[in-house]
DNA sequence: TACTAAATCGACTAATCAGTCTAATGAATT
DNA sequence: AATTCATTAGACTGATTAGTCGATTTAGTA
């Protein structure tokens, strides 16, 4: 990808997380970027395909760096963790990229094209776990509703210790997994 | 209250929700409301005011309608539970006004004057159920986390809900509590 | 070197924005 | 009837917005 148009996405990442899209004007985007509107919208036609690109630009990246390493020898419990864990770190290095992703999960100006075509690769990440799931370990319940769980109480403890990060510390962290697992399990 | 300014705060709640501050013109909200801009701004001197009220006004109702009604005679689980169905059952009857105080909640249009005002009578609802939670029913941690866990959910629970509406039925409202509950128990 | 196409620029535009201003109401009091 | 004042209206304004356009530079190729 080329440099500039790297440096554009870079920045309305941060301006439309702190400001909010129609917060955030392009001439302010361009000008940060340190490149003019007229490249701005040379790259991304619109400000909605802007938006729209740096979305499933974000989130690829934060499945990519996620990926998931399910092992059959270790415990249900461990494997589950493993992943959690990764969610739970990603989301504390890069809190912009995460904050983007929640603030904009909902949004209108991201297109239900984008979400969906982002949607299947998350599912496909978390069919290895399911095999797990399946033989009684945690309790009897839908897959959509295991799912908001697991998701919602990553982001719920990525915000609480963004928060207050001088109670972030590895016992804290395993604390909030625990309070996950203790739910869901039998 | 007079009847025009209500209006203009019903209007704005919806807008704001579905469009956001700055996708939400004045006009809009006036057109909308059935008044001329001129009257939205005799109310309110500026848009930044009118947000900031529409905040109060939210969240003010939304906690008068949830009123502790901690009995000593029940099981801490079960006072938990009943305030934790009020907040869901609120949630799900009036989701424009949860929206908005979660969308709203960390943007910086709200002033933090406002926010504290606010923050300070929630505080004051959950000191009753305090004296439970001490006494090692539930898992030994800080109160932040707590707070964190059980407002987390209840957000959580109600997205859940929204999303799946064919999902929305006793058996699984209480499954979800479970799914708190038998985390932050011992 | 000469040609071509993409990249880059920033002045420009039509539309829209938050907020103002003046005038016209309506209700209450004298 | 005359006076007063809060309420309501919508045309208006200066500032800002997303997006355009034609000129200039850069990079690649023959």
């Amino acid at each position: 990808m080329n440099e500039k148009e790297q440096k554009i996405l870079d920045t309305s990442l941060v301006l439309f997380v702190e400001k909010g899209f129609h917060g955030t004007s392009t001439a302010e985007i361009a000008k940060t970027a340190g490149v003019a509107t007229g490249t701005l919208f040379h790259y991304f036609k619109t400000k909605e395909e802007l938006i729209d690109r740096l979305y499933i630009y974000t989130k690829e990246n934060i499945l990519e760096e996620v990926e998931g390493d399910y092992d059959n020898n270790k415990a249900l419990k461990d494997n589950v963790k493993s992943l959690w864990l990764k969610f739970v770190c990603l989301g504390l290095k890069e809190p912009y990229k995460f904050n983007f992703i929640m603030t904009f999960h909902c949004s209108p100006y991201i297109t239900s094209f984008t979400k969906g075509r982002i949607e299947d690769k998350f599912v496909e990440l978390l069919k290895v776990y399911k095999k797990g799931f399946n033989d009684n370990q945690i309790k009897e319940m839908y897959d959509e509703l295991l799912m908001d769980c697991f998701w919602g109480n990553i982001l719920n403890t990525i915000m609480h210790f963004e928060k207050n990060p001088e109670k972030m510390n590895n016992k804290n962290i395993d604390l909030s997994f625990e309070l996950f697992w203790d739910g869901i399990s039998r």
